[in-house]
DNA sequence: ATGCAGGCCCACT
DNA sequence: AGTGGGCCTGCA
């Protein structure tokens, strides 16, 4: 039963550990700030939380405290992913020093289980941005376009969204994004396009319909999947990661094409290639000390042409 | 200042 | 089938 007064939850960490800082800080979710060392506020759908690691006598636990009452705990830990046997996922990676270093680096990473929709307009403002502007276009969206609560205000609905004229959208930062972002939610809102009826499809049937929508191609649309429907095996390749992969994976080669990628990687990642990625990307970004030539042979950027 | 950042789309070969 | 320029914005 709901109850509507603030409620605190106690979920002990299973074997590979829970990391806040490298789950809700790598890239995959965008609704969380560290308030104080430690200390988390952010979102679990439509419930305002907090969150923190309680460590007595080395039996670690997630807090989490639900601030409007409506969070159960078994939504929180669908979100957290405390019912992934991280172990037995890491174990399928590629065993390779790269792989290893990441996974070393990047320890208690989890994939959080977003809805569908708002994963969807968050990776379509991700685009040439990084995390921080990410978050940015994320507080303001809900600042100006979703439901107020008493802790904050929730993400915007598909419908407020669509409603919403460009020049709005625009005027929180979107950029080139805008018009996007407002077709695809009236493309959603049309029934053009079903966002439950692509959960039921196999992944490649998925990808194709999410394309359909505006602003969302492959990198997006795998990101959508991985992140808001949970499809571990779904793997974003971006210009990050595309590096990467070229230059650690395939040094030899010459030219690889986006497609090839894509399809190499996941045979090469395995049933859990997104989550590999994940640790790859973050591992990439704020621990790595590997070095990637700034210039990509595929599309080197010459300073005098 | 100019250049560039976790893309996509369209107009060209 | 593959490539290049343009698109907003913010920050170095």
């Amino acid at each position: 039963m709901p109850s509507d007064r603030a409620r605190t939850l106690r979920m002990p960490i299973p074997a590979g550990g829970l990391s806040l800082p490298h789950t809700l800080n790598c890239g995959q979710v965008f609704c969380w700030r560290e308030e104080a060392p430690g200390a988390w506020r952010g979102w679990i759908g439509d419930s305002p939380a907090r969150c923190h690691i309680e460590d007595k006598c080395g039996d670690p636990r997630l807090v989490v405290e639900g601030l409007d009452g409506a969070l159960s705990e078994s939504a929180a830990r669908r979100y957290f992913g405390i019912d992934d046997d991280l172990p037995a996922m890491i174990a399928t990676f590629p065993d390779d020093p790269w792989m290893r270093e990441a996974v070393a680096h990047c320890h208690g990473l989890r994939l959080v289980r977003q809805r569908p929709w708002e994963a969807l307009a968050c990776f379509l403002c991700s685009a040439v941005k990084q995390v921080p502007h990410i978050q940015q276009m994320d507080a303001a969206l809900r600042s100006r376009f979703g439901e107020s609560t008493h802790a904050g205000h929730r993400f915007p609905t598909i419908e407020a969204i669509a409603a919403a004229p460009e020049s709005g959208l625009r005027a929180v930062g979107l950029g080139f994004r805008a018009p996007n972002l407002r077709k695809t939610a009236r493309q959603l809102l049309d029934g053009e396009v079903s966002l439950d009826a692509i959960a039921t499809m196999p992944d490649d049937a998925a990808l194709a319909e999410l394309e359909r929508l505006a602003g969302v191609g492959p990198k997006i649309a795998n990101c959508v999947l991985l992140f808001g429907y949970g499809r571990l095996r779904a793997f974003p390749v971006d210009t990050w990661i595309g590096k990467a992969l070229r230059h650690l994976y395939y040094p030899r080669r010459r030219h690889l094409s986006p497609e090839f990628l894509r399809t190499v990687a996941r045979h090469r990642f395995g049933p859990y290639a997104g989550l590999a990625q994940q640790y790859l990307f973050h591992w990439l970004r704020h621990g790595g000390h590997v070095h990637l030539p700034q210039r990509d042979s595929a599309k080197p950027k010459l300073r005098n042409p």
